[in-house]
Parts: structure tokens; C-alpha cells; sequence
RNA sequence: GGCCGGAUAGCAAAGCGGUUAUGCAGGGGCCUGCAAAGCCUUACAGACCAGUUCGACUCUGGUUCCGGCCUCCA
């Protein structure tokens, strides 16, 4: 039985699709007017990791995730770099799924971009002006009323009036209410705009999603997602746009994932503290972000640093180590993993609102089986391993073959190093061990210099990165 | 100021009203020419103060500290 946190009712609560066949998720992606940094990469891997375990459960999930790319910070940096908006988002949305390629991140089933859904957003303004819960101000903006909704801020546990009373002073004051937040924007001079009922301009933010999703997904669907600083105001006024001019329960579940912080301080464009993901990727493989990402709740704060990345990176490291060198097992693996029963456990894991950190110790329990089996019965340690790698496949790591994960990243050549253990095996041989290259750090060992760690098997010896 | 979260061993991070989380690092041992890897074993927890309970890291109340949202943000 699947569990979900829903922040709309602040518990975990048992998850029950609305049509049995088919799971809808509509997650708020990215505005593309830079590289993605590490905050963004949490929200891609656990919707992946969420995502796929749905995909255990049903037959049919329907993912969406957006892209925003109309907005005021594209403009700002279009006019910036004197380029054209959609070169410029074109450029960072290759980016962002090379990042997310690099991250073992399937793609979503859908990938509605904001500037293909403008006429989804006419039919859904026009539907809020009929009902009177939008207005046109005197300089043409459209505005949602915040007041014409009862639920306003429930999801957020906010109160208007307590809002209303911390509310800063605006410039713009044709507004009805402070609060009110704009659905269309009249457009400046050369400005990017589209022809409206309303007069030439441009969707606000919120009602993008609004639109994008009831067009994917229906107007009642069952999980909306996205980081937990969308969920006000962002979440909260499309539920108010959605349900306005729907008439109908938006989304069942929310799902927010928590913030990566940095010295425990929320990492964030705005405060200029973020690190990208490519720029992370040039120190630690993709895997290991990965890993490290899910190496905490989905919902608790993860802090990011270098030690906790070597940290990912050196679980990850015994985890192929068990795996490295079996092969396929002659013993059937659904007998051998029914015998076992860590697929049931990472199963039930997963179960209760993604408990990804029990689910990453189970297969640390299995590599030690593993490891255990290998000196004893190596065709159950082969179909073992084969499992481990399965389970690994739930939650999208250990995918990659085990010798090029423990191998990559020294810069010397295969052919360099198999020279050098041919010297120092031939030495060996003769137990002349002071003079031999590359012996251990006590004789002044040095292949560790070339980021190498040597291992001397019973019949040959093998290498990996330090 | 209003509304939410959090505080777990050297580091990271979970579950759980009583029983080993897990990974890295530490101690002892096995294995090894020396190592590495692996295995066995071991130490080190639950911010603070009360309360409930036969029993609390886990429930309740309070205190302190930290973070987030209330403005664009994943």
C-alpha cells in the first residue's frame, strides 16, 4: 500500500488513484534562463525516483513537467545578451536535459512549454473573467481576485487577512486588493507578446500551469508537485485558478520536496549561493549526485558539500564493489529473490512516502550477503548480485557496468598500468619487493599518486580509482 | 510580527514506546609478502527541562537554538 505526504492535509495519507488504470502527476519544472543547479537536480531525481515507483504500481502514469519559458527574468537576460528569447531558452533547456541525462533522470511523458499554451490560457482567463473572479485593471493587466475564493491559502495555511496585514506597499496601485495577482500582462515596447482578447501581451506565471495541466491531465487529476517554495504562492493560485474557473477539486496530492541548502542556508539564484549541476559534474559523476540526493528524505533538508558528495561517492564505491566480476547466475533470480526478500522491503520502503535512505541501506545489506555468498557459493552470489543491480534499477543507480564505475577518472592509460603491474607482478614473483614499481605506500608506493588502488587477487591483480 | 519545519553518535542519515538501522571514519581480529577489498568483532547517540508510562530517542507540555514561507525562486 502506497503512502503519500500530502502537504494539502500535512499527513501521510494512502493513495488511491482516481481512475485505477492511470496515475496523473504534473510537476512545476524550470524557467530556462540559466543552468540548472543542485536545487533543481533534487526536485528532477525524486520526481524520477517517484516516478518510477509509481510505474511498479500501475500500469499507466502520465508524467508531466513543464517549462517555463516566457518570464520576466528571460526577458531581462535576452535583452542582456542581445539574443532572442527562444535561442536563448532553446540553449538552456538542451542544457537541462544533458544535466538530467548525466543524472540517470528518465524524461517525463510530457514537456508542455508555457509559450505552446497560450491559447489554453485565453480559454481559462476568459472562463475566470465570465465567472467575475478576474478583472481588467485601467492600464489592461488582468488580475485574479483573491477574494472571490473561499479556500484561498489553505494550502499553505495562510490567512488573507493576516497576509493582507504583513503585505508590503506596492507601486502598482489599480489593483483591487494588494493581494490579487496577475493572469495577463499588457506588453511593454519590444517586448515578446501575444494577441489577446485583451490586448497585446503576455501570460503571468501562475496561469501557465493551470492551463498546461487541465490540458495533459484533466482538470481533477492526482499528484501536483514541485519544490516546497512553489508552494506559495505558486501552488496556491493555481489551485485558486484551477478550481475557479473549473468548478471542479484541482489536484488530490501534493507533493513538495524540500530545499538543498548550503552551510544550512536555502541555496537559491536569488541569493546567489547556487552551484550548477554541470559544474558539480566536473568533480563528481553523475551517479553520485544522484546518490547523494537521495541519500536523505525527499522532504528534509539536504546540505551540500564536498564531504557529503565524497561520502555518496564512497557508498556508491562499495556497492559496485560487491557487484564487480559476477555475472549472470545460472540459479533463477525470481526463485533467488523470492527466497530473499529485499525486493519486498525496498518495495515497502518506497511504500511509505518514498523512504529513499531505507531503501539505499537495504541494498547495503544485500551487497554484504553478496560479498558473504562470493567465497561460498558463487553462482547464489552471481544471482544475488543480479538482484542487487535490479533493485538498484528501482531507484536508478548501479545501472552502469561496475568496472567502468570503479575505473573512471584516472588519467593514465589501461595499457600504462597494465605495464606497471606486469613489472611489479614479475618482481613479486622474485619477492623483490623494495625495488619493485608501484608496491604499497609504506615502500614508497605510488600509484595512488595517479589516483589508483591496487588489489592483488588470488590469480591476477586488479586496479581501481582511489 | 504571523504561519510552518527541524535539533539523532566524529560526519551523513532513517525507522521505532521495550529488540543491530545503514554508509564513511575509529578500535581489535581474520585474510594478505605489504597493502587494498572483503569478512568477524567493538566503542561512540538522540539539544535542554518537566510530565505520561512498568518502560521514551520515539507521546505530551515548556525552554533554547537553527531553518523555511509570508516578494521572484526548485
Amino acid at each position: 500500500m502506497l503512502k503519500i505526504y500530502n502537504t494539502f492535509n500535512k499527513q501521510k495519507e494512502e493513495f488511491q488513484p482516481i481512475n485505477p488504470e492511470k496515475v496523473g502527476m504534473y510537476v512545476c519544472g524550470m524557467t530556462v534562463y540559466d543552468y540548472c543547479h543542485i536545487g533543481h537536480a533534487r526536485v528532477l531525481v525524486m520526481f524520477d525516483v517517484i516516478t518510477r515507483h509509481l510505474r511498479r504500481h500501475f500500469t499507466q502514469v502520465e508524467y508531466v513537467r513543464n517549462i517555463t519559458d516566457i518570464d520576466d527574468k528571460i526577458i531581462k537576460r535576452a535583452v542582456k545578451n542581445k539574443e532572442d528569447i527562444y535561442s536563448l531558452t532553446n540553449r538552456f533547456i538542451d542544457a537541462m536535459h544533458e544535466d538530467e541525462l548525466a543524472l540517470g533522470i528518465l524524461p517525463p511523458d510530457i514537456e508542455p512549454r508555457a509559450t505552446g499554451a497560450i491559447d489554453q490560457i485565453f480559454y481559462m482567463i476568459e472562463s475566470l473573467i465570465e465567472k467575475d473572479i478576474a478583472y481588467q485593471c485601467k492600464n489592461g493587466d488582468i488580475y485574479y481576485s483573491v477574494r472571490k475564493f473561499k479556500n484561498y491559502g489553505k494550502l499553505s495555511g495562510k490567512n488573507l487577512d493576516e497576509l493582507e496585514a504583513g503585505i508590503r506597499i506596492e507601486v502598482e496601485t489599480s489593483k483591487q486588493d494588494p493581494l490579487d495577482f496577475v493572469l495577463w500582462k499588457m506588453a511593454k515596447p519590444n517586448e515578446p507578446s501575444w494577441q489577446s482578447p485583451w490586448g497585446n501581451g503576455r501570460p503571468g506565471w501562475h496561469i501557465e500551469c493551470s492551463a498546461m495541466s487541465c490540458t495533459h491531465l484533466g482538470k481533477h487529476f492526482d499528484i501536483h508537485g514541485g519544490g516546497i517554495d512553489l508552494a506559495f504562492p505558486h501552488h496556491e493560485n493555481e489551485i485558486a485558478q484551477s478550481e475557479g474557473a473549473n468548478n471542479s477539486t484541482f489536484a488530490n496530492i501534493w507533493m513538495h520536496v524540500g530545499f538543498v541548502n548550503i552551510n544550512n542556508e536555502k541555496m537559491s539564484k536569488s541569493l546567489n549561493n547556487f552551484f550548477t549541476i554541470r559544474g558539480v559534474l566536473e568533480n563528481y559523476n553523475g551517479e553520485t549526485i544522484r546518490y547523494f540526493i537521495m541519500s536523505s528524505h525527499y522532504r528534509s533538508p539536504l546540505n551540500f558539500s564536498n564531504e557529503n558528495l565524497d561520502n555518496a561517492k564512497a557508498s556508491l564505491t562499495r556497492l559496485y564493489t560487491a557487484i564487480r566480476g559476477l555475472s549472470a547466475s545460472k540459479a533463477a533470480t525470481t526463485e533467488v529473490s523470492q527466497r530473499f526478500d529485499y525486493e519486498e522491503r525496498l518495495t515497502a520502503a518506497l511504500d511509505d512516502d518514498f523512504n529513499t535512505p531505507i531503501a539505499l541501506s537495504l541494498l547495503f545489506e544485500l551487497a554484504k550477503v553478496v560479498n558473504v555468498e562470493r567465497k561460498k557459493d558463487i553462482d547464489l552470489a552471481n544471482a544475488l548480485g543480479q538482484l542487487l543491480k535490479k533493485l538498484g534499477s528501482h531507484i536508478g543507480i548501479l545501472q552502469t557496468n561496475a568496472d567502468e564505475f570503479l575505473k573512471q577518472g584516472v588519467s593514465l592509460s589501461n595499457i600504462q598500468i597494465d605495464n606497471k603491474i606486469k613489472q611489479r607482478n614479475k618482481a613479486r614473483k622474485n619477492k623483490n619487493f623494495c625495488t619493485t614499481p608501484w608496491l604499497t605506500e609504506r615502500h614508497g608506493y605510488d600509484p595512488t599518486k595517479a589516483g589508483i588502488v591496487l588489489e592483488d587477487g588470488i590469480s591476477a591483480t586488479t586496479w581501481r580509482r582511489k
